[in-house]
DNA sequence: GCATCTCATATTGGATACAATAATACTTGA
DNA sequence: TCAAGTATTATTGTATCCAATATGAGATGC
């Protein structure tokens, strides 16, 4: 089992919340599979009831569907739920590019450079990939300083991390992305902030149609 | 204390949460209060445990605030995370109003006229005129038939309306925004999707400046 | 008189125990 | 053999109990 980032003196909750996250971000539990209660509360070493707060968090994120008396699973979306998640996805972070924009520094700018530098550097490696990418994302999310409106973009990244991660295994098209984000860049440098939102939300959204494609 | 839409074979957990959320939505828990949650139980009849589950649920809503080992209080947002908020409603509502316009029967759509009507008729009683509204918005929403765009509007509704009681209370111009509403509807019938998410966007997003005036 | 430290109290977090519900296997009748 | 009903088992939901943490009051020293 891979290792995961549990603190020892991260609070039982806490260490139930990320195991369980961890383990759908990482894939090994794919949308659909159960999550007994009792069976992670004894591999954690703990009782059921910080499993079940936890779990109730994580169907708040999104990430796993409870239902009364039969438990949780990890969230599965149809491909029109997909799309509605990508839809909500392009609309927030094309509104959080553009309240970013005019007050990026130009550190942060230059940040957001390196960030789409290193997710070309690592366009071999999937699995590294796809994290360089979520990091590029984020960070111009997280310029906008934003809390919520950042909180919102990271719950809907992580319902479709599963369905994504199919995506990229069997596309070919990293590089095409690549330059994508190169003009996401310049669009930035540009500083316009109202183009901005317009080229993010195209851009998000345009994976709307790449895996209309696949399914 | 006002009757709540609790039913009696609704499960603890259920009747923990709806009591709650209506003791938030009515005003009778300001942002900030604390929920304790011995004292819900005990009111409710019921452990702590179910209580505990539906403040879990309420914080996945943004409804309630939850600090380890300090319990839970009434979310309060500060006077940019209501923009913010706002900012986020106007994107989404925009977008599930988009979304709708072309797939919206006449039925669909004479249901909207009469719920801006049923609104201009009740712009005296504050309460219901708050209620009206909320359900002309979510109607229009609804239309869309994405659910979770729906579900996400809803819990962004929800979070402002602490704000926007107070906000509405001390606002004459509950005219004026009716007048608004009317152009709602009118880009509805024009049948530009383009146009009315724009126009939908634009409407929501006034609140912000209207908001800011008070603050 | 003020700050700080300690102790008491209230409230939350977690574990165990029991009840209720759902899923499954089995039996019984046709 | 199949269907339906029943019983068994597994899993979840709720309650109670104990531990841990935070809050506030009071005492003590400066």
């Amino acid at each position: 089992m891979t290792q995961r980032f549990i603190n020892n003196k991260m609070s039982p909750v806490e260490r139930a919340y990320h195991y369980i996250l961890d383990a759908i971000l990482s894939g090994e539990l794919e949308p659909g599979m159960r999550v007994p209660t009792e069976a992670l509360a004894e591999n954690l070493g703990i009782s059921r009831m910080p499993v079940r707060d936890a779990l109730r968090q994580l169907e708040g994120d999104g990430a796993v569907t409870i239902i009364a008396n039969r438990g949780a699973s990890v969230a599965q979306y149809s491909s029109e739920e997909v799309v509605e998640i990508i839809e909500m996805r392009a609309v927030l972070e094309a509104l959080a590019a553009r309240l970013a924009l005019p007050r990026m520094s130009a550190t942060e700018i230059s940040e957001l450079e390196h960030l789409h530098w290193r997710m070309q550097n690592v366009s071999q490696d999937l699995t590294a990939w796809i994290s360089a990418h979520d990091d590029f994302h984020n960070y111009l999310t997280a310029c906008s300083k934003r809390p919520l409106l950042i909180q919102q973009s990271q719950r809907l990244r992580l319902m479709l991390r599963p369905y994504f991660r199919s995506y990229y295994a069997e596309s070919k098209e990293l590089e095409i992305t690549g330059l994508e984000h190169q003009s996401l860049v310049d669009a930035v440098k540009a500083g316009d902030p109202e183009d901005l939102e317009r080229k993010v939300r195209a851009h998000v959204r345009q994976n709307v149609e790449t895996i209309a494609k696949l399914a």
